[in-house]
DNA sequence: GTCTATATGTGGATAGAC
DNA sequence: GTCTATCCACATATAGAC
C-alpha cells in the first residue's frame, strides 16, 4: 500500500534511480516516460528499477517531495528570519527559488508537474499520493502570503490580497522550469536571472511613491 | 501527412470535437487523454471522431492553434496601438490575455501544455508540429518585449532586458490556466483578477521614483 | 456519418534464472 | 541485486456494417 520501500534510509542505489528517474520526468513528462527510458538513463534494465519501486507512480512521487523538501528547506528559514523586513525577506525567497529551478532543473521542472497534475483526472492510485503534494504546495504558498501581508504592513507594498497574490509571483518563478535550460547557464547567468526575478517581484507588490 | 483534413472550413461536426478534445485535454493532459474519453465528452464513439480527424496528435494541434490564434487576435491589435504608452498598452496586452487564460480555460491551459512539451523528447511526428508552436511562441513572446523596449525609452520602465522580462510576465499569465478554476469564476472575478495581474506586471517593470 | 468490431503495438508489472 | 522473458491490460487506429 504504501508503494515506495522506504524514503528515509535510501542507498546509494535508490539515489541513482532517482536522479535517472528526475531527469528522464523532466525529458519525457510523466505518463510518457517508459521505465525503459528511466533504464536507459541509468544504464540499466528495468529489474533494477522494480528492485527498489513498486511502481511508476511511486518513483515519480519521490522524485516529486524530494524536491519538494529541497525547496522549503531553503526558503522556510528566509521566511521566518524576522529581523528582516518583509520586503527583503521577499527578495531573498524569490531569489532562492528561482536558483533551485536552475540548478536542480529536473528535481524542481517535475514537482511543478506534480502541482499541475492535481487537478487533471483522478490517476486511481495517485489521486491520494498528490494530495499531500498539493497540501505541501498550500503550506509553501502560505509562506509567501505571510510575508506579503507583513510588507503591507509595513507600508512598503500595495494593498493586495496576500493570497491571490502569491499567485503570479509563484507562477512567473515556477515557469522558469520550462523554459531555463541547464545546459546553457553558467553560474553568472543563474545570478542574474534570480536577482531580475526577485526585483521584479518584490517592486510589483510595492506601493509607487506618488 | 497534412494530418488534419481541413482547419479553414471546419464544419459544426469538426467543431464540437475541437470542443470536446479541449475540454478533455484540460482534464487530464495529451498522453492520458485517450480518443475514448474525447468521445465520451462529445456523447458519441471513435468512429466519429476518427471521421474528423486521422490521430490524436492532429486533433491535439488544432485545439492548440485555435487556442493560440485566439490569443494572438486580441493582443496583436493593442500592441500595435502606438497612440498610447507603452506602458498602457502592456498593462491592456496583460488584462486581455489573463482574461482568455480564464474566459477561454480549456483551450488556453491545451496551448499552454503545447508550449510545455517542446522541450519534451521528440514525439516523433509532433516534433515538426510543435516547431510551428514554438515559432508562434517567440512571435508573441516579441510582441511584449517590444513593448517593454518602447517603455523604457520612454522612461517609464526600468533598464530590463526586455526579451528575459517577457519571461516572468508570460509565466505569470500562463499559470493562470493552471491554477484557476473556470467552475468557480464569475465576470467580476475575472475582471478583478485580470486587473490585479495588469498591475502587477507593469508594477514590476516601472521605475521606482526616487 | 456514425457505429461496432478488431488488428496491432506498446508499456507496466511479475517470475524466475543467474 | 540485476538480468531476461513474459503476461496482460489498454489505447491508437482501421475495417467494414448500417
Amino acid at each position: 500500500m504504501s508503494g515506495r520501500l522506504s524514503r528515509s534510509g535510501s542507498g546509494p542505489g535508490q539515489r541513482d534511480i532517482l536522479e535517472a528517474a528526475a531527469v528522464a520526468f523532466t525529458r519525457a513528462g510523466y505518463e510518457a516516460t517508459t521505465i525503459d527510458d528511466i533504464a536507459d538513463e541509468l544504464g540499466a534494465t528495468k529489474g533494477r528499477v522494480y528492485h527498489y519501486y513498486r511502481a511508476k507512480a511511486d518513483i515519480f512521487l519521490d522524485v516529486v517531495l524530494t524536491g519538494m523538501e529541497e525547496m522549503i528547506a531553503g526558503v522556510q528559514p528566509i521566511a521566518s528570519s524576522t529581523d528582516i523586513s518583509g520586503a527583503d525577506r521577499l527578495w531573498r525567497m524569490v531569489h532562492h527559488h528561482a536558483g533551485l529551478m536552475m540548478t536542480r532543473n529536473s528535481f524542481q521542472r517535475v514537482a511543478v508537474q506534480a502541482v499541475e497534475m492535481h487537478r487533471l483526472r483522478e490517476h486511481s492510485t495517485q489521486k491520494a499520493a498528490l494530495q499531500k503534494v498539493i497540501t505541501l504546495r498550500d503550506e509553501y504558498e502560505q509562506l509567501f502570503a505571510d510575508v506579503i501581508d507583513e510588507g503591507k504592513r509595513e507600508g512598503l507594498f500595495r494593498d493586495v490580497d496576500p493570497r491571490l497574490a502569491t499567485k503570479p509571483a509563484l507562477g512567473a518563478l515556477n515557469w522558469i522550469s520550462i523554459w531555463y535550460d541547464p545546459d546553457r547557464g553558467d553560474y553568472a547567468t543563474v545570478q542574474r536571472v534570480a536577482a531580475e526575478y526577485a526585483d521584479f517581484i518584490v517592486n510589483g507588490l510595492r506601493r509607487s511613491r506618488t
